[in-house]
DNA sequence: ATATCATTTAGAATCATTCTAATTGTTATC
DNA sequence: GATAACAATTAGAATGATTCTAAATGATAT
């Protein structure tokens, strides 16, 4: 839905700068932070870069041990509390199911939220004036709170579930 | 922050009103879907509704036990997802701490959440424009998902617990 | 080599929520 | 009033994501 990226020249191209970009500012994060670049948390932040699926940290971990069996989901939570706390990704939480992570995006944007397979999309920007209209500093000073995050999420179903329910078969679109 | 009636006669009688068409709307909606609106629910009801604190599972149970102890939590959950079904109630999912409950405007509407005391509070409509601007099946349209739910939710520190902790004491101005 | 300190680990603990199977309560019918 | 039928409620177990703990491992500097 979003392009994550400034559309320059190919997108192919620019969407790889974009990751590399991304991923050395987060490795830059956790020298800041004062904390190692070890094997598996580069790996993590690849996994969690790879795709815009927003993965959760059971699929991080997959990726991760693809590359590293053996490592423990407790590196996995581990570095994604790191990684929250430099700002470096954006946890969206549920609580009937696992929290999702976007590393690509680790500021606050809004979702489409698929409640059949789960999927979590980036949703255009250019879709949702909530974040342009309403600035965390306008509700800041309109409510005293000190605003840091704004979450705004739809829920419904996506099209592919909604063509796989219609269809006589009743098989599913997406997974 | 959100007054959640019309601004008629007196706040405080028109509130009441408010909450009383809410119950029996609540009552109706039990009884239309067959289900019996027994001593406990109609007490659950109550306590939903009683304040505008978007009330948890068990802060709602404790209420129900003040009537009728040995109420079981499992009842509380029963219920609560009776009236979910039935879109009676809110549910606003946290995953680090238990979920709230919203009977008074069951509907999608934008709430400020704060992150020291957990305090949810409804944010004046006006304030937000994602639902007016955004509508849902104007998302939908646009995306081909079928939305049915919006969540716009701001995250921060509320006044009293920036007080507080602004305070040399440093105590807390909010639960 | 060794001391130091961060990283990683397996597994236990936590906690909200859901599930299960048994019990209780209510109502209608005889 | 007994009883059958069915819904409501229960205690406690199960689940599942996440966090904690204490020990083991790894890397680095002296």
């Amino acid at each position: 839905m979003l392009s994550t990226v400034p559309e320059t020249t190919t997108e192919c191209l620019s969407q790889r700068d974009f990751i590399e970009s991304r991923l050395a500012e987060m490795k830059a994060a956790l020298k800041d932070r004062g904390v190692a670049v070890t094997r598996k948390r580069a790996k993590l932040l690849e996994v969690l870069l790879a795709s815009d699926r927003h993965p959760s940290a059971s699929e991080i971990h997959e990726g991760v041990q693809d590359a590293y069996p053996g490592t423990s989901l407790a590196t996995i939570y581990n570095t994604i509390e790191i990684l929250k706390e430099t700002g470096q990704v954006l946890e969206i939480e549920f609580s009937a199911s696992a929290n999702r992570y976007d590393g690509r995006i680790p500021v606050s944007h809004p979702h489409l939220v698929c409640l059949e397979c789960e999927k979590v999309e980036d949703m255009d920007t250019d879709m949702d004036g909530a974040a342009r209209r309403y600035p965390l500093d306008r509700v800041s000073r309109a409510t005293g709170y000190e605003i840091v995050r704004l979450r705004t999420d739809y829920y419904g179903t996506c099209p592919e579930c909604l063509e796989a329910s219609s269809s006589p078969t009743g098989e599913r679109g997406c997974i």
